[in-house]
RNA sequence: GGCCCCUUCGUCUAUCGGCUAGGACAUCUGGUUCUCAUCCAGGUAAGAGGAGUUCGACUCUCCUAGGGGCUGCCA
């Protein structure tokens, strides 16, 4: 058998669909499996709807999950020619014909039609639905031209896959009915038929096709939400087919080795929200540490006006980080703190914020609940003193300091309020460890500021 | 209406005639703990319904019900 040759082709509306992209993955998928080209055909034909701005972002959509694709992309407006050449062979073979119709908006004019065979069974095994079959004369003769002179997807389509030589149509679901035409117009022209693939469509909690309203619905939504490209990948791709054991979180390469379009599922598959959380959370945690690190250093660097870089960072947090080694490492432990905390990359600027800046947001209801509480000001002008008597200002020194005056019975009086103090907000990375990142300057005079103006 | 397809825990799924029906997410309980997470231990929870084939059916066949797709001068 030759080379096998997989298309992903969509419409550039400027928004990629999450089922669409599924599709794409798995057309991506089966090529790298196989040794196959993965192709890329823009359907552009939509004049209004594709501008090059539109194209642009399926692209990046595209290199954003990784998607690279063989050879040049093929536009299907550029063939416009090849397909009305294909229809005068068809007219003249006498498998099309032309007719005056009246379209539903009531204009009138002259359409060409593709002859159906009137009897016989049209059939083709579905890699992934299995035999399929239906009767010739169930499907109607349709329009393959329209009557300003353009050729209509069904004809293009096949033509377009044709040219490019396409062996394997992966696709969605709600283009079954077209495949039964589109045998018949192979057949017509003499060419080989490809082999099928109908993807099962992606429903959403109440078990109707994904959309807008359901939620995110676009590539480019969950990139702003901060999801990672390989958590939304990997969890489309289980959406309908696992790799025959247990795993679920796998690499790039384990999916390449793994994938096969026999298995994938027949069955409509419902968007779990809850489980792609799960996913991008367990990606997080896989990014190396150092990586993490830089993400932490160029989300400060976003928030600040200024651009500035890791070492300045950490000096403005710590006046007394003076090498560059201990700046790195001053980085590398908040970061070691708060990945494994992290679901998404946008919450990342709210947890690192009191680390970054000295002008954090107090979160009222933290406030309320542990600086404005009877005691809360003499606490933490208590721990002022005890703080700064400390020599060595360490997460387990300051952390023997409280668990001494707690006496065994639970540090949460303590910590709850100093927490609120220093960082404004009520959660966040171990306290201690929190403490020793933020260096014992800024520490007291947090501590202080919050015991004079919010504490009671 | 017609044609085609689908049906295992709430969700994604394993099972290719032997099942005490397994895993993951979610959920609940307990442990660790300064919060939030992480981590560890455990629990609840499924074969749409009905016939048939068979020693034996979640797995095969048929019927019913429910769901989806298509039925355009959209793609």
């Amino acid at each position: 058998m030759s080379e096998i040759r997989v298309r992903f082709a969509p419409s550039p509306t400027g928004k990629v669909h999450i089922g669409n992209i599924r599709a794409a993955i798995y057309n991506w998928l089966f090529a790298r499996h196989t040794g196959g080209k993965f192709l890329l055909r823009v359907e552009d034909t939509d004049l209004e709807r594709s501008t090059p701005e539109a194209i642009a972002v399926l692209f990046d959509c595209m290199k954003w999950l990784g998607l690279d694709w063989d050879e040049e992309v093929f536009y299907q407006t550029k063939n416009v020619k090849r397909h009305l050449e294909v229809v005068d062979q068809l007219l003249a073979s006498g498998h099309a014909y032309k007719v005056e119709k009246t379209s539903r908006d009531g204009k009138t004019g002259v359409v060409t039609m593709f002859k159906m065979p009137k009897e016989g069974v049209i059939e083709f095994d579905d890699i992934v639905k299995g035999h399929m079959a239906k009767k010739a004369e169930d499907i109607q003769d349709f329009a393959i031209v329209r009557s300003d002179g353009s050729p209509i997807f069904h004809i293009a389509n096949v033509v377009d896959d044709i040219d490019q030589r396409v062996t394997h149509i992966i696709r969605g679901d709600d283009h079954v009915e077209n495949t039964f035409k589109h045998i018949c117009i192979f057949r017509a022209l003499g060419a080989e038929v490809p082999k099928y693939g109908h993807l099962s469509m992606i429903v959403n909690q109440q078990g109707k096709p994904y959309s807008k309203r359901d939620g995110a619905a676009f590539v480019g939504e969950y990139r702003e939400q901060g999801y990672l490209p390989e958590a939304l990948f990997n969890y489309l791709l289980l959406l309908g087919w696992n790799p025959g054991d247990d795993r679920e979180v796998l690499t790039r390469e384990e999916m390449v080795k793994l994938f096969e379009l026999e298995k994938v599922h027949v069955t409509a598959a419902m968007f779990d929200p809850k489980k792609l959380a799960w996913m991008n959370g367990e990606y997080i945690k896989k990014i190396p540490a150092s990586e993490f690190r830089d993400m932490l250093v160029q989300s400060a660097a976003a928030e600040g006006s200024s651009s500035r870089n890791l070492g300045e960072y950490a000096v403005s947090a710590r006046s007394d980080l003076r090498s560059a080694a201990d700046q790195i490492a001053w980085w590398d432990y908040l970061a070691s703190q708060v990945q494994v905390r992290t679901k998404f990359l946008k919450d990342i600027p709210d947890a690192i914020r009191c680390f970054v800046s000295d002008d954090f947001p107090f979160d009222e209801k933290a406030v309320e609940k542990r600086l404005k509480k009877p005691g809360v000001k003499e606490l933490l002008l208590d721990l002022v003193e005890r703080f700064s008597k400390v020599g060595d200002w360490t997460a387990p020194t300051l952390e023997a300091v409280v668990k001494e005056l707690s006496q065994g019975n639970g540090m949460g009086p303590w910590v709850h309020p100093v927490r609120v103090a220093v960082s404004g907000r009520g959660e966040g990375i171990g306290l201690f460890e929190m403490l020793q990142l933020l260096g014992r300057e800024k520490t007291l005079a947090r501590l202080r500021h919050a015991a004079e103006t919010l504490a009671s």
